[in-house]
DNA sequence: TTTCTCTTATGATGTACATCATAATCTTCA
DNA sequence: TGAAGATTATGATGTACATCATAAGAGAAA
């Protein structure tokens, strides 16, 4: 969590995006690095007949868009804000110096990268071999263990069946019968508005 | 790259592994972080039913193991030698100080991390909307891009069709199919030892 | 030189998930 | 407050890829 004294200090700059407004597009070069100072960004993938994947949800004081900063590549998925927002944009330059001069900073950015790198990795091996119910189930366990903070009672999952569709990998259909059939399971149970409450220990 | 030296003054130690021979496995604690001297590691995930995914390999030079460092979680992977190989090994608290102490290393490390997230960005994407053909370009694309040299000249991937099926999720019959289905549409050619070549201008 | 294992290859068959269709809520916003 | 668009739901059908079977050549091992 970088200080809004710091951010201002290396020329940061805010913009605001209405809903649905895109940011940056897969493919565009990396010039700025942000930080969500308000609202919600998703970073997603689209296939050419339409389809979406995911690839994360940002909110207040999270960043985005940092790995293409590195070897100066382009924007691997586009960013699209979910609500109307704001972000703090950095250029490569000042976000450079400012790694330099603040290693706390550094290294909180690498824990950051390592963390989205665990999470990555354990979805990629889901979706190369294994089925439908165990990617929801890994993908759900991880999602709690970020979100969850209090901890003795289920925690109700705020995604809707086709946010776990997009982003694991599934169709709507397939994600709202493994969720029941899991509930047959008792791995979790369906509340009465429809949320997925889901059990503490496992 | 970092130097033998600076290895050393970090009390780094060399542990050599026989081929086959496994040198962590998936959900183990991270107390090491390590560097490949000689040889070639791979990390992997594997099913109940035995499906193997390859998160990637690892040869001279290379580190593999830190990000659950960051976190003091455990690793995603299993780490196994496909040949003879020795390996650096640093605990945790030598490294955060090395990295403490080296802003060029840090920054190299943060480069690292962030070419494999977008890696696995790439692949996650690839394996969540895309069919097997579409993966396995998009995947000899970056090989290509990371492991060729000299430009003018076609270039042999190095290669199996397991190997392929292994790192893209599908299975080696499926790679076999694609690979010589891509053959027709030009894409590539297969040598007549079998290997792929692939295509300077694409 | 023989045996074993790996690699590429190809056809037949199976299946998990996608796709399509339809509908009953619930939410949003104009 | 009323229409449009999400959301959850369920059945019927389709299909891309997996699985199974078999084989021929290449390299490694013994």
């Amino acid at each position: 969590m970088i200080s809004e004294d710091i951010l201002r200090t290396f020329h940061a700059s805010l913009a605001t995006l209405e809903k649905g407004e895109t940011l940056f597009h897969y493919g565009d070069s990396a010039v700025y690095f942000y930080i969500v100072h308000h609202g919600k960004i998703k970073m997603a993938n689209y296939s050419d007949d339409g389809r979406e994947f995911v690839q994360g949800y940002f909110t207040d004081g999270q960043s985005f868009g940092e790995p293409p900063f590195f070897q100066k590549s382009a924007y691997p998925a586009s960013a699209i804000a979910v609500e109307k927002s704001s972000v703090w944009k950095i250029s490569r330059e000042n976000f450079l110096k400012l790694l330099k001069n603040n290693f706390d900073i550094h290294l909180e950015l690498t824990a950051t990268l390592s963390s989205r790198l665990i999470y990555k990795s354990t979805m990629l091996s889901e979706l190369a071999i294994e089925e439908a119910e165990h990617r929801l189930i890994t993908f759900m366990q991880y999602f709690v263990g970020n979100n969850k903070t209090e901890s003795s009672k289920p925690y109700k999952i705020p995604l809707t069946r086709q946010q776990l569709a997009d982003m694991t990998g599934l169709r709507v259909e397939t994600v709202i019968r493994c969720i029941k059939s899991l509930e047959q399971k008792k791995f979790l149970t369906i509340n009465s508005d429809g949320k997925i409450l889901w059990k503490v220990f496992q």
